[in-house]
DNA sequence: AACTATTTATAAGA
DNA sequence: TTCTTATAAATAGTT
């Protein structure tokens, strides 16, 4: 949508890709935006550049946002608004690990779960963890509802298979065997296991 | 753009709203494959939907493939019968910083980009986007190969009804309909909606 | 799900 | 970089 239709391949000139970055990020991020508010749902989205800069944008309410929040009222000490829309660059990786341990403790206000002051890379992990953990128990409910489902339903093949049978030895019984019946391949192992354990 | 300037804030019309989502999602993901090939960049994209649906995309095929390769690993060098997120649960502080390191340390040789000691919350947050993604795609490839084979066995199911139809006939034709059989109760919608629609 | 009138995004130019 | 503008693309409302 420009003066030219612009094929979708990798700009080769840096300085009309950076020209392009610059406008198409600030497109994705406004649409992001405005679906999230349209529909009233979380949306996330990270733009790492090939310098290793981060563009993110995060309409989640949940620790993700604290934390982006947090980080960009210490890194551009913009204010501190309900504005959702969070766009930024970071550069220091030095600030970090205050950034990281300030963090913790906004977050532990937030969960009202005090923690120990030695303050770790495992304490992340925990929280990933956390996250993680409600993301399971949801996929482990619904793994388990269609695993019960495919197991009802190989449980009513078995049932039609033997009925078959008995109805295939009376007819062949009372025919004499006359007419015969084209077999039905029937693969009742077809999902693998590697794919179906949770 | 379209008939009617629309104002950016939360649809109130549920259907409306559904609508909007879908276009616009569509949209969205859209110009993040655009941008991330234009400017030769990782984007990743996450949207949860209120029902907590997710619709993801991400081009770091990179990072994501590495940890579902090591994922991939960890899955089948423990026992086949349990997943990597319910064994690691949260008892073991030890062996949860063990698996973040050396996740870190195989994220790291990935990148040739050698990492302080110190990890920030950005890095985390980062890996943890990275690792849901991960996690995502992996689940719904499954889920997918789960609802193919209930949906082949559904198909399966309905050619075994038929066969068993015609020999019925069959039966009735040359026995003179002195044989009763017992129908079988099939419920072949035994999966809600709410559950499969992934 | 398609269509189309409009709005919006943006490519190229200044 | 920023503004302008012609044009492409997205999409709101409609069928």
């Amino acid at each position: 949508m420009g003066r030219r239709k612009l094929e979708i391949k990798r700009i080769e000139d840096k300085s009309a890709r950076q020209v392009t970055f610059s406008k198409r990020r600030n497109g994705l991020l406004k649409k992001a935006k405005e679906l999230s508010v349209l529909c009233d749902l979380d949306i996330g989205v990270i733009i790492y550049s090939c310098r290793g800069k981060l563009y993110q944008y995060c309409s989640s309410n949940s620790l993700t946002e604290v934390l982006q929040r947090y980080h960009s009222r210490v890194e551009t000490d913009s204010s501190p608004s309900t504005e959702v829309c969070e766009t930024q660059a970071q550069y220091s990786k030095y600030s970090r690990f205050v950034t990281c341990k300030e963090l913790l403790q906004i977050v532990e206000r937030e969960f009202e779960e005090p923690c120990a002051d030695e303050l770790s890379v495992t304490d992340f992990v925990h929280l990933e963890k956390q996250f993680e953990a409600a993301l399971v128990q949801t996929r482990a409910t619904k793994t388990h509802l269609l695993l019960e489902s495919i197991s009802s339903l190989h449980e009513k093949e078995k049932m039609l298979e033997e009925e078959k049978m008995v109805l295939e030895g009376k007819h062949i019984q009372i025919a004499g065997g006359k007419t015969k019946t084209k077999a039905v391949a029937i693969d009742l192992n077809a999902i693998p296991d590697s794919r179906t354990s949770e």
